[in-house]
DNA sequence: TCTGAGCGTAACCGGTTAGTTACGTAACTG
DNA sequence: CAGTTACGTAACTAACCGGTTACGCTCAGA
C-alpha cells in the first residue's frame, strides 16, 4: 500500500492520475490517452493499483479504475511535515539547538 | 526552477530534504549522514537545487545548505487539484457527464 | 463451442541514472 | 608560498526503468 512517491515519480502515470481525477476509465481508454503501447499502460496501472492510488473493478470483460485519492495522504503529510519542521526551526533561530549547530560546525572546522 | 516532483524521485533525496528541514546543513554534514561517497551527496544537492528545493550560501571554504520550502508548492497544489476534480466528479455522479461517458463506453462496445 | 475483444504478464532492449574513482579549484593555515 | 580541507565536476560502470513484441487468460456473443 506504500510507495506513492515512487508511482507518482513518472509523469505518464501523474497523467494517467490527473484523467481519472476527472472520469473514471477503462484500462484501453487510459491506454489510448498515450500514445505507447498497452503493455506498458497496464504496467503503469499496476504500480499505481499497488501504491493505492488507483482502483481496479472488473465489468465484464473491462477493467475500470478509479482513483482513490486517499493515498495522496502520504505525499500531501510528507510536505506539510517538511514545512512544519522548517517552520519549528525558524522560530528556534538563534536559541540553543541553532547555537550549538553553529558551535558544532566550529569545532570541528 | 521546476522539477520538483523528478527532484523528490529519489529517497536518498528526500531525505536530504528531510534533515534540512530540521537544520541548515554543510555539504560535507549531509554527505556525513548517507553512507554513500561524497560526489553523489553533491550531485544530489544539485539536483534539489536546480529545482529550486535548497539554497546554499558560501561561507568561508564551506557550503552551507538550506531548505526552501516554497518548491514544495508545486507538489502541494497537484495533490489538491487531483483531489478537487475528483471531487467534482463525485458531485457529479448521475450527471450528463458520468452518463455520457458511460453511453459512450456502452455504445463503443 | 468457437471467435474475437479486452487485458495482463513475460522476456527482451535501449536509455537513464545513481554510484564510484580521479581530478581540479577555492579558501583557510602555517 | 606550500599544504590541507571542503567542495564540485568529469568519466566510467552497474543497476533500474519504460517501452516494445509475443503470448495466455477471461468474458461476451454467435
Amino acid at each position: 500500500m506504500s510507495g506513492t512517491w515512487e508511482a507518482l515519480t513518472d509523469p505518464t502515470r501523474r497523467a494517467i492520475v490527473e484523467h481519472l481525477a476527472r472520469d473514471e476509465l477503462t484500462a484501453g481508454e487510459v491506454a489510448a490517452l498515450f500514445d505507447t503501447a498497452r503493455p506498458g499502460t497496464s504496467r503503469h496501472l499496476r504500480v499505481l493499483r499497488e501504491a493505492g492510488l488507483v482502483e481496479v473493478q472488473p465489468v465484464g470483460q473491462r477493467r475500470v479504475y478509479r482513483l482513490a485519492p486517499a493515498a495522496l495522504d502520504e505525499v500531501e503529510q510528507w510536505c506539510r511535515d517538511v514545512r512544519s519542521f522548517w517552520g519549528q526551526r525558524l522560530d528556534a533561530l538563534d536559541t540553543e539547538i541553532a547555537r550549538g549547530a553553529r558551535a558544532r560546525r566550529q569545532e570541528q572546522g
